[in-house]
DNA sequence: TTGTACGCGTTATCAC
DNA sequence: GTGATAACGCGTACAA
């Protein structure tokens, strides 16, 4: 079941149905009625393959992800899915887990299976060292790299980003606003965006002429339970704080169980704001403040201007989103 | 850059290269070694367009699911991808949303695409009417349709499914020996999975001779929120129940919000059973018992018996697989 | 062990 | 407005 067939029950050539299938103009009404009942009736699609041969494309963008079940990534991958097709185009999902060297191969596989672009979804593709980026730069010479919620510099690179930093510059300052004097901050990893939020912290400590003590910047494992016995230990240590900003729902999530273990009243002995408004912070109870990084808004935006540079359009090669401050019931502001 | 640039370089025909390319015994080690030293000098990829046109495959597996962005769909697809690629396949994804139109209508699109086999992941794509089924028969004559969590009979059809009724059953029991009477029993949807759990608490309650009170079997929306006002209204309504079973986590965790607000001691008071064994589970306060419905075993196996189908093996069309009780801090046994 | 020639199903460029 | 024909790049009989 071929172009052949379609053209020859139609008597018309080859040439007049491929015409009809793209929508050419240059067909009469009634030749392209009369092939495109010959399609019909005999069930004919075109053979992806032999097009992609011919224009040497299939419409077809790689998502490149860490991890897909993470609850950030999963939204992230469901509208970029979403808005790509919307537009014509399927996804090949690649989940790459956090090795530099897996990424890289998996970046060749996907090039070599001639996607049209690249989306790499989340913050753990660059690298701090700049020539562990050097095959994303290489990449980007055959094919558009679009990063969401990550930067990187570089010709035919376009970032979507999430203003992080001015989201925990604000819940930092709100809790200044409304009396509290330590706060905690936490965090899971030291990427792009990782270290915009840290920024953020340190900018509103200093600010409002708070002290930077590094005691109150702490690290941990991207999980609930660890890090409810974080702040056991560092209550243990005798470190006091009366809010915790935390860079991810979960460890903002380990807090609400450390106070309610605890007997510490949330907000008015702790307040506490979490990020990415996740399911998590809805399953906490006190259900969670949290800084909602506006997945949707990126996704969006990014196939936008993916379809931007297909078109050749004149496209930014790095846009900045306003994160939103949900607030619910870890704090009194 | 294409295959006659690296014969004619490297001084053979194209036969050659491509023997070398496809691992083809017939080429002696020096021909062999000259090759790939021009592939490598080149830089050279086939074009998997060109491949694909010949051998009629892309190596490319359809996954449809509902929503990525579903706690148990996410992790669904985080395994089939990883496991798909270990066997050299690659994952196109699809969203198709809960309407039978879209579904449809994406079931057709992966089939132009010419995927070599469509992956359904959750049980929300066989429907209650059996026309409303014919969709995904049509399509199993041309390639094979892999369920997972959903049972569907037919030929090139195979299911790979949770023993929900035993493990639900097995809950149930539990509860029932640990001397709980009024069982409440909550579910978000009718489809395969959800009808299977509901007769396994059915049949728990007749075996061990409890009455079945339609009062006692309600339906709720997946949302912690909507959940937990359920359960406030029942309360309302004068309904005594000293356990909940719920078809999914998030209805559990909106159970252990519920109690919490309303003073009722978990598990003393009230017990409570979850599914999914989500990141829900270990978010509330205290822990959800809950039963891990094996999406990892599950999506193994379905990704194992499709590739014993692609090498012609004889498979099973229905392989089951059993749940694991999780026990935390929301049941006494 | 190696090479030649054709088929795969489109799209695009001509000529008419 | 329509038709013939040449790419597109690879796999593979078949011949040597």
């Amino acid at each position: 079941m071929n172009i052949y067939d379609v053209s020859k029950k139609a008597n018309v050539s080859i040439a007049t149905v491929s015409r009809v299938l793209n929508g050419n103009p240059n067909v009469s009404d009634k030749t392209r009625a009369k092939v495109l009942a010959v399609m019909e009736q005999l069930g004919y699609t075109p053979n992806v393959f032999a097009r992609g041969l011919g224009l040497n494309t299939m419409r077809t963008i790689g998502i490149m992800c860490s991890d897909s079940s993470d609850l950030y990534l999963a939204n992230a991958i469901y509208y970029l899915e979403r808005d790509l097709r919307s537009n014509g185009y399927d996804a090949i999902l690649c989940c790459t887990g956090y090795e530099l060297e897996t990424k890289q191969k998996y970046f060749d596989l996907l090039c070599s299976k001639r996607v049209d672009a690249i989306i790499l979804a989340g913050s753990k593709f660059v690298e701090m060292k700049p020539r562990d980026n050097t095959y994303i730069l290489d990449a980007a010479a055959k094919i558009p790299i679009m990063l969401v919620n990550g930067y990187l510099e570089g010709e035919n690179i376009y970032s979507t980003v999430c203003d992080d930093q001015a989201a925990v510059y604000q819940a930092a300052s709100r809790l200044i606003q409304s009396g509290h004097k330590k706060l905690l901050y936490v965090y899971t990893s030291t990427s792009y965006s990782g270290s915009n939020k840290l920024q953020g912290f340190k900018n509103a400590l200093a600010d409002a002429g708070l002290p930077l003590l590094p005691e109150y910047i702490r690290q941990c494992r991207k999980d609930i339970t660890a890090a409810k016995e974080l702040f056991f230990s560092l209550k243990k240590e005798g470190l006091e704080f009366d809010a915790v900003i935390a860079s991810d729902d979960s460890l903002a999530a380990g807090a609400v169980k450390y106070a309610n273990t605890a007997g510490i009243s949330i907000p008015e002995e702790l307040s506490i704001v979490g990020y990415n408004n996740s399911i998590l912070s809805l399953c906490s109870d006190p259900e969670l403040t949290s800084i909602d990084s506006k997945v949707e808004a990126l996704c969006t935006t990014t196939v936008n201007t993916l379809m931007g540079v297909f078109s050749g359009g004149n496209v930014p090669s790095r846009t900045t989103i306003a994160a939103d401050l949900i607030k619910r019931e870890t704090t009194n502001f």
